[in-house]
RNA sequence: GGGCCCAUAGCUUAGACUGGCUGGAGCGCCCGGCUGAUAACCGGGCGGUCGAGAGUUCAAAUCUCUCUGGGCCCA
């Protein structure tokens, strides 16, 4: 027999939880619950894993909630779920802190320091990281494999990486290139795409006069990057454009200069000329290989007798151009990634005067050595010294910056490696077209935009923290990519189990067998964004062990936040069609992003970081993750609000409380849920009971629904919308006094029926959002499993959803709170019966919710009697009233006296005869008028004794409370405010529930009259065996006040009328 | 500058795909009620140019276009 334990009283989730987690530990719930799934449909899901590089935040909590709540559900649907969690251990953000921490400041410091002893620190600080984090995620209920987490710093994961790479290079997607490379000159590393962030940045903005060679006329050039004018190897213009030679002139002097015509406003005020006189037009491609001087060519010997055909020409192109400034663009094929391309297909060479530091090399003759920023000065002073400056301002625009130490970043010819995706981008659209996206413009918009527009993927690093590069290259060029750790065996220098990062790996050699040599690894690691676009196959041990791949590969589903469009969810489909020539994922929910009130996203330097550990101390991790899952549609981004977060608490300890009054009741009478044997969805149930199970069955429907379809929001709003005003504000209402009955009486086990069915079915339906409360509720149930995690989902019992019942239930409501709001205008409480209401309304409606809800409309009114009457009631008034706005333009100054004759013409067959259109005489001072619906309105009043109230129904329904009170009604309502002080008095003492009393009152001998015939209903409702309301009572308040024991209490109180009287109680033995 | 998404009460939001009755809730505020779920709970009230403008339509928060502001991603 499943016991029913009463509810801890009060709902503090802190300690709820911590005793929940100390269960589920104490059980092994988690492995007990992964167990009973074992046989069930194998489900892959992969956890994107976190960079470990401190605590986890607000964002970070939401995503492992929502992962969390969609495992638990699918565990409730039967899937075995694979849910290893996971974590980023690589990478430049972990060695840029690890440097912070050591004071560090770049590459060389560290090469003193010892690569091995850097290394070490930054493998001791990601581990260190993962154990915290491990434990945040836990305390949110997250329920992982957190024994078990796939991490990408150890062996079989950089294997795994490794044969990733050997794939690519046997299909020949593998390449080293040398090309314009993203550069962090602080870490001095290459950059992809995905590690920048931009922002703006003030840069100068200046015209330069590139003089051509053949004639005193100046090319117009305009650059924000004065330090790539040394490496200026050309100047590109659209060839579509016209272009217009002008003479410009200031202060009697004047020149020539070449530029997009459509500029010729703005260039002759940027230059603060008089005049600008164009002197011909040109198309771009006319002025294509005219020869300029090199502006700087004085100062870098490089550019002096050099052989190039097309050096300082004009070249054409007609992607890199546009019309905005000057449309003659400086070219440096060294820096720019389009400088370099155009550069190509001209054959000049990438000329490059400046290091991985970001310093000048030699090659820049007058420059060489200085820092790149400081050079920027420098040289625009030489272009003004030699009179080519037109105009030099600031420019404030959007830059790119090293996403971790906030550089900007600079472009420099570099020899790369490159995964050559752009090869395989269409089978990459593909792929994105085929995986199912939720929403469905994440994958049909924003991923297939970003696809389409990647290039060829740069994944090699000159860092230190990263997995190796597998590739070994002797003197003379010959390759060789490890594909396996076993191939290491090959080599020189390697140890069975060594560790295969750097620097370690460096010492393994082979010999060449092509040309004997020795091959040594080229020094780069591995862009991290590889790192985890493998985990799908590296976290199942593949390529050494290829069982688990065969059983669990391709992964189901993912969920991450928008910004993995460029980051997870592209490099695991990169990863992914290089490898398997697939995706390796099938559908992904996108999330959106935890910001902050104000809408801007949360960071350390704005100061608006919120901490998930603050709100799940303080409102409990089952609030913060209802809040997560209903502020917002998954992939919104959702501002954060603690007002939300409260109500979700609010939300919760409303449950708890439908549960603890429930719990309560059904405890003290032992109730047994399997035992009793009138079910509550059969005849002869209550009209509110099935009304309850009616709305479970449409909410277990409509979550199942939204849960299926990732509308996660829908779902946790239609469970907090059913505890709120279902079962809390409605069932809870109208079941009280059921459950109050002494004995055992069947409507009574009915009631406990409905609510056990009702709470045990949230309980399972709120176990994936709410684990721990939901827990709780399911155990105090007795549930049959240890834990409601094991429970299977519910399906919704359709055949008991009664739309026609649920439609009754909403005019019942209508026709309460119109009543509710009548009285509340009246000032008459609810604890003071009326004689009556009135009803209009449909006949059809009448008479169901007649039937029906006849006895709760009494009740809950607190009213003698109910009259429904079909449509309007016969004993309303309607009469005529003056309409201003019609009366005013018509009579002028006489209006004012024709309304008050027709107010006092008020009469009812004149209200009907005007709503049918009538013109009705009325008699006014200034005759006899002929009055219409112009200039009269209709009034509707309730009889006398009546007042009306706000219509119901959408306006069908129409109620009026009968305020008469007589002496009857009054000693009622005396009698009942009277239980009521008993009731808060043995709540103060202290009394059970269940305890029994003798009680006294004394009172005013009129007071004694009127509640002559209550004392029997007065003893029942305070669990009274005696009531003495007589003269004797004030000697029994004296002695019970004299005594002053446990159990007792007097009270002195005042009606609202001003009476005061004494009331005493004291606790009887059992 | 481009792509995607978002904008409804002081705050957080439902409704938008499929145009139609009086735009619905929660928080806050004001008034009241209830008193064995009670440091809870319930009712009522105040509060809306549905971001702005134009268009389509008998009818627009909803469809179309333009603009403004915000987020993500890019240039």
């Amino acid at each position: 027999m499943p016991l029913i334990k009463q509810a801890t009283r009060e709902y503090r989730p802190a300690e709820l939880e911590r005793s929940v987690r100390e269960r589920w530990e104490a059980g092994k719930a988690y492995l007990a619950t992964k167990a009973h799934r074992a046989g069930g449909p194998d489900f892959y899901f992969i956890d994107g894993p976190p960079y470990t590089t401190g605590s986890i935040h607000l964002g970070t909590a939401w995503n492992k909630t929502l992962k969390d709540v969609v495992i638990r559900f699918l565990r409730m649907k039967g899937f075995n779920v694979r849910d290893q969690p996971g974590y980023d251990m690589h990478g430049l953000p972990i060695e840029v802190k690890v440097e912070k921490a050591l004071g560090i400041r770049n590459k060389k410091e560290i090469e003193t320091f010892g690569m091995d002893r850097f290394v070490a620190r930054c493998r001791e600080f990601a581990l260190g990281n993962l154990s915290n984090m491990t434990r945040e995620f836990s305390e949110l209920g997250v329920w992982m494999d957190w024994d078990r987490p796939y991490t990408t710093i150890t062996n079989p994961y950089i294997e795994a990486a490794w044969w990733t790479l050997r794939r690519a290079a046997d299909k020949d997607l593998l390449t080293r290139l040398e090309r314009s490379t993203t550069w962090c000159p602080r870490c001095q590393t290459a950059l992809a795409e995905a590690e920048l962030e931009y922002w703006d940045e003030e840069d100068p903005s200046i015209y330069v006069k590139f003089k051509a060679a053949d004639a005193d006329e100046h090319f117009l050039v305009w650059t924000t990057t004065p330090w790539t004018m040394p490496a200026d190897l050309a100047v590109t213009l659209h060839p579509d454009y016209t272009y217009v030679r002008a003479r410009a002139t200031r202060d009697d002097r004047s020149e020539v200069l070449i530029f997009v015509r459509d500029r010729l406003e703005d260039i002759k005020k940027a230059g603060g000329y008089e005049t600008m006189e164009v002197l011909s037009e040109h198309a771009g491609s006319d002025l294509e290989g005219r020869k300029y001087i090199q502006p700087l060519i004085d100062e870098v010997p490089w550019h002096r007798g050099r052989q190039e055909f097309w050096l300082h020409k004009v070249l054409v192109d007609s992607t890199m151009v546009t019309s905005e400034n000057s449309g003659c663009v400086h070219t440096a094929p060294g820096h720019g990634p389009a400088d370099f391309e155009i550069g190509r297909r001209y054959e000049l060479p990438p000329f490059c005067p400046v290091d991985g530091t970001g310093h000048f090399t030699d090659e820049a003759g007058k420059y060489a050595g200085m820092e790149l920023k400081a050079a920027n000065d420098i040289i625009l002073e030489d272009l003004r010294r030699k009179g080519l400056l037109l105009q030099s301002g600031k420019i404030t625009h959007r830059y790119g910056h090293c996403w971790r130490c906030e550089t900007p970043i600079i472009y420099i010819i570099t020899m790369q490696w490159y995964l050559r995706v752009t090869e395989v981008r269409e089978r990459m659209l593909e792929e994105v077209a085929r995986v199912k996206w939720f929403p469905p413009w994440a994958g049909a918009s924003r991923q297939k935009d970003w696809v389409e527009g990647a290039r060829d993927w740069c994944v090699s690093r000159q860092r230190y923290w990263g997995i190796p590069l597998p590739v070994w290259e002797c003197g003379k060029g010959h390759r060789r990519v490890v594909g396996r750790i076993s191939e290491l065996r090959e080599g020189q220098g390697y140890e069975e189990g060594m560790d295969l990062h750097r620097p370690w790996i460096d010492g393994v050699t082979f010999a060449c067998g092509e040309c004997g040599g020795t091959m040594r690894r080229i020094p780069d690691v591995m862009d991290v964004w590889l790192d985890s676009g493998v985990c799908s196959w590296a976290q199942l041990g593949y390529p050494s062990d290829e069982t688990e791949l065969r059983r669990w590969w391709p992964c189901r589903w993912i969920t991450e936040a928008h910004d993995q469009t460029r980051g997870w969810f592209y490099s695991q489909l990169g990863a992914g069609v290089v490898a398997f020539d697939r995706a390796p994922y099938d559908s992904v929910l996108m999330h959106g992003w935890s910001l902050d009130p104000q809408g801007r996203p949360m960071s350390k330097s704005l100061g608006n970081v919120v901490e998930p550990a603050e709100l799940t101390t303080k409102y409990g991790a089952d609030a913060l993750r209802l809040y997560f899952l209903s502020a917002n549609a998954p992939w919104e981004d959702m501002p954060f609000s603690l007002d939300n977060v409260k109500a979700a608490f609010r939300a919760l300890n409303i449950l708890w409380n439908v549960h603890v009054f429930s719990t309560t009741y059904m405890a003290l009478d032992g109730f047994d849920p399997d035992r009793a044997p009138n079910a509550p969805a059969t005849a002869g149930a209550r009209p509110e009971d099935r009304w309850i199970l009616s709305r479970m069955e449409d909410l277990t429907r409509r979550v199942t629904g939204a849960f299926s379809s990732y509308n996660l929001h829908h779902a946790a709003r239609a469970i907090e919308d059913f505890v709120l005003d279902d079962l809390s504000r409605w069932y809870v209402r109208l079941a009280r006094d059921r459950v109050w009955v002494e004995g055992d009486v069947s409507d009574k086990t009915r009631a406990f029926h409905t609510l056990h069915r009702a709470l045990h079915r949230l309980s399972r339906l709120l176990a994936p959002l709410c684990p721990h409360i939901a827990d709780a509720i399911y155990s105090d149930l007795g549930g049959r499993h240890p834990t409601v995690h094991m429970e299977d989902w519910p399906v919704a019992e359709e055949h008991a959803i009664d739309t026609e019942l649920e439609s009754e239930m909403e005019v019942v409501r209508g026709i309460l709170e119109a009543g509710w709001a009548a009285r509340n205008k009246a000032a008459i409480k609810l604890r003071w019966p009326v004689r009556g209401v009135v009803i209009s309304h449909d006949e059809e409606i009448n008479e169901r919710v007649g039937v029906r809800f006849g006895d709760i409309l009494k009740e809950q009114l607190n009213c003698k009697e109910i009259r429904f009457v079909n449509g309007r009631w016969e004993e309303l008034r309607v009469g005529p009233v003056p309409r201003m706005a019609g009366l005013g333009p018509k009579y002028g100054k006489d209006a004012r006296m024709v309304a008050e004759a027709i107010k006092n013409q008020w009469k009812r067959e004149f209200g009907d005869r005007i709503l049918s259109g009538e013109l009705i005489p009325f008699s006014t001072t200034i005759g006899i008028l002929s009055l219409g619906n112009d200039e009269i309105d209709v009034e509707v009043k309730p009889p006398e004794g009546f007042l009306d109230a706000p219509p119901f129904s959408t306006g069908h329904g129409l109620l009026y409370l009968d305020v008469r009170i007589d002496d009857e009604l009054r000693s009622e309502g005396l009698s009942r405010d009277l239980v009521r002080r008993f009731q808060q008095m043995r709540k103060e003492a202290g009394l059970n529930v269940e305890d029994r009393i003798r009680a006294a009152a004394v009172l005013s001998p009129d007071m004694e009259a009127q509640l002559s015939r209550w004392g029997e209903f007065i003893r029942n409702e305070t669990r009274a065996a005696e009531l003495v309301c007589d003269g004797r009572a004030a000697g029994i308040v004296a002695a019970l006040r004299e005594a002053g024991a446990p159990g007792t209490l007097v009270r002195d109180w005042e009606l609202d009328g001003g009476e005061r009287l004494v009331l005493g109680i004291e606790r009887l033995p059992k």
